[in-house]
DNA sequence: GCTAATTGCGAACGGTCGTTAGGTTAAAGT
DNA sequence: ACTTTAACCTAACGACCGTTCGCAATTAGC
């Protein structure tokens, strides 16, 4: 089933292809990513890179899912120990905006720019980004619902509207990272998270 | 100084590139934008189009200046009329609002399409969204000062923080009418502008 | 040991990219 | 009327794009 490498190894070019088109579409966009410059950077030629997608958008969403299954190891799966409600949602973004502050190079979230890049480009690329974003509104939205059961928010809390606000907080501090390189952004969003989160 | 065109239609088709321009770099970015297409769209060769500005990149620039001018004649010239402090804010964050669901298309803020863009890429294009936004932030912050000094606002408010909150605001609104088309976009903002800027 | 399967490469494809050179046309300056 | 100037064109440049073909090499299954 393998050539020179034995299949274990075949995932692993795979995967190593995946790491460095994650690095490159950081910084030019998933459509700015070109697979002879990922070529050039492996030190492989471009038809030993495209032939284990088949396209460049088949690249593309599975460099999309190696960031979403990232963002859900990151984030969503360190916050399982707190308790549900305000205070996983809290643990949550302060995951992620740890997250946005360590990722190698200039930082920032991968799916908020590609988000962004995407948001007026019909196609299998967009749909996924908007599956990832449904899928995390979801997880927002059910553990305000857990919060505002358990009394930590004032029970007439428009759910919706919350969320809403959460995620501009953390578009907020993305902007501030990737774009101004503010060291003071982290500080903030966690501030207008606990603000958002915290009765007053 | 004109050849088959007066100088002032000269100056017109300068203003028809532009204005196609920003047209195709809404939705595939000022980066995807290309001359060729762009000619194209305007029955025009590549090099008629490219002739008037020399470069790519000098296009790119003549785009974003065309955009954040439009900004400034479309936000904060039509605050002028409100009182300086919370309500000329609230009537610009509103005007912004309103310019977000407008524009033809499928909606969102050029400027901070492009902010996401060009956050990683060093160069003119990124200085000058530097320039753009600082511009827009020393807006806001100065009517945040006003409105300290009106007592509009707690004596104690911490300006950076109420506006970098107000600045998530407006990015989820943009993601809300860019990428979800959330009709409720509008609403949800102005309420959240509104929580922040009219004291408790 | 032989065959089958598969990885990756070299080379090439048609197409588009940004840019440039040179020529044509028409208006402006004199 | 003649020259200058500027807008716009055609044509072409080299570079790179994504994709495809056929081949070499190596391992897995038999």
């Amino acid at each position: 089933m393998s050539p020179r490498k034995s299949v274990a190894e075949t995932a692993a070019t795979r995967s190593r292809i995946i790491d460095s088109a994650l690095t490159l579409a950081s910084t030019d966009g998933l459509e700015g990513l070109t697979i002879g410059r990922l070529a050039t950077d492996l030190e492989m030629s471009k038809a030993g890179v495209i032939g284990h997608f088949g396209s460049k958008e088949a690249l593309q969403l599975a460099v999309l899912a190696a960031a979403v299954e990232r963002f859900r190891l990151r984030v969503p799966a360190r916050a399982v120990g707190a308790r549900p409600g305000t205070e996983r949602l809290t643990r949550a973004f302060d995951e992620w905006i740890d997250y946005m502050t360590e990722v190698e190079g200039h930082g920032g979230c991968f799916l908020t720019s590609v988000a962004s890049e995407f948001d007026g480009r019909p196609g299998p690329v967009r749909d996924a980004v908007l599956d990832a974003l449904a899928s995390w509104s979801a997880y927002v939205t059910a553990e305000l619902s857990t919060a505002i059961e358990a009394r930590e928010l004032p029970p007439r809390t428009d759910v919706e509207q919350l969320a809403f606000e959460l995620n501009g907080v953390a578009l907020a501090a993305n902007q501030s990272i990737q774009l101004h390189r503010d060291p003071q952004a982290p500080t903030r969003a966690r501030r207008a998270v606990a603000r958002l989160l915290i009765a007053p």
